[in-house]
DNA sequence: TCTTAATCCTTACGATGTAAAGTTTGCAAC
DNA sequence: GTTGCAAACTTTACATCGTAAGGATTAAGA
């Protein structure tokens, strides 16, 4: 950590920080390589020994965004009192970390980390929340004897309503404060849709 | 339309419909004000006599974009057989117009375009399908004499449901070819939960 | 101590958004 | 018509960005 060496030393995992700490601050075209550099006091090409470019650099950030989201879904889901109502608060958890970090969010489900080969760490932090999710919803729809929908297709339903709910209010087409809650309702109504069963 | 004449003539009209182009071409990377000057053969600073920035230009193409989504909505929503159906079939919709046009999408919800006094023509755009959608929900709650969700409530439920479908679909995490068909089945869950009633 | 590889720096290029100031043109009033 | 002016367009210039190429510094093992 001594800051006068030429050799910074932990020179990644600080421009990863930098990184995280400027996004929420100044917003994501307040984000480039040379400010970070700049923030860290490097010189501005010396983050591409660390990363081959920018998207590599955003994808670390992005990483570090899956698990800090993994770690806060188990949290939450543990202390439920139904199969049901986990799921109901698992989206408005979602919803919540969503609004705690807009444009960390936005990083992380940004298109131009698709690739699965070149940022493979990005897709296998990105699955555990997801498998999380799909291993709830299978107990639920097992535990209901439920054969509609299928677990995966339940998930994806559950998983895009706080997704989508998250994104608008982030956006200003929501009000961020009832968001929350109103993935929970949202969340319930939908499951009771599936308890209730669909009649033509 | 004369292209060698000093003044374009149109040049507002042409840069809108050239970002347009571009914009599902070469992605919204791709799109830069030079690059439109050029597409359009005038000169850099052309545009700045018919918006005062990027993001005014910008902001217009989104406008087209909710107009455009506008009329769908309109041409798909009279020919249902119930209001129960014309919601999900709204969604299913909703998820075709992102798909067909991703990256027209992604700046009609960007964040940029937050101010309402600056972007007033925008918002006008975009609260016509909003209002679309709040009259058949409420006309729905009417018919089945719900007094749970209220409207908004459900109106913002569906749309965001879609939304979080489609932009999922979008950004690869989710297949775009059943895309559509889930936001139908899904909004149909939705609303007979609301039928079917929350218990507790 | 010497070598080597990792880490970091300097310089340079093309592209972008846009500020400032000049040029061309259509049009309205004389 | 000619004159004058406002609108449309151009040129030039600057700061900033991502990143390519090549040189300097240092830590660590032989």
């Amino acid at each position: 950590m001594d800051k006068k060496s030429y050799h910074h030393g932990e020179l990644r995992a600080a421009l990863i920080h930098a990184a995280l700490d400027m996004l929420e601050q100044d917003g994501p075209d307040g984000l480039s390589l040379r400010g970070l550099a700049r923030a860290v006091g490097v010189s501005s090409m010396a983050p591409y020994h660390h990363f081959a470019d920018r998207a590599e650099l955003l994808a670390a950030v992005a990483t570090e965004g899956f698990e800090r989201l993994q770690i806060r879904k188990q949290d939450i889901q543990a202390i439920q009192p139904s199969l049901r109502e986990a799921l109901a608060a698992g989206g408005a958890n979602y919803v919540r970390f969503i609004l705690d970090n807009p444009n960390l969010y936005r990083l992380m489900r940004s298109k131009e980390f698709s690739d699965r080969h070149r940022f493979s760490a990005l897709h296998r932090a990105a699955s555990a929340p997801a498998a999380t999710l799909l291993d709830l919803m299978a107990r639920f729809l097992d535990e209901q004897s439920l054969s509609s929908p299928s677990p995966i297709e339940g998930a994806r339903l559950l998983w895009a309503l706080s997704h989508g709910i998250g994104t608008l209010a982030l956006e200003g087409q929501m009000r961020a404060d009832i968001a929350p809650d109103l993935a929970y309702q949202g969340s319930l109504a939908m499951i009771d849709g599936w308890i209730a069963g669909l009649k033509g």
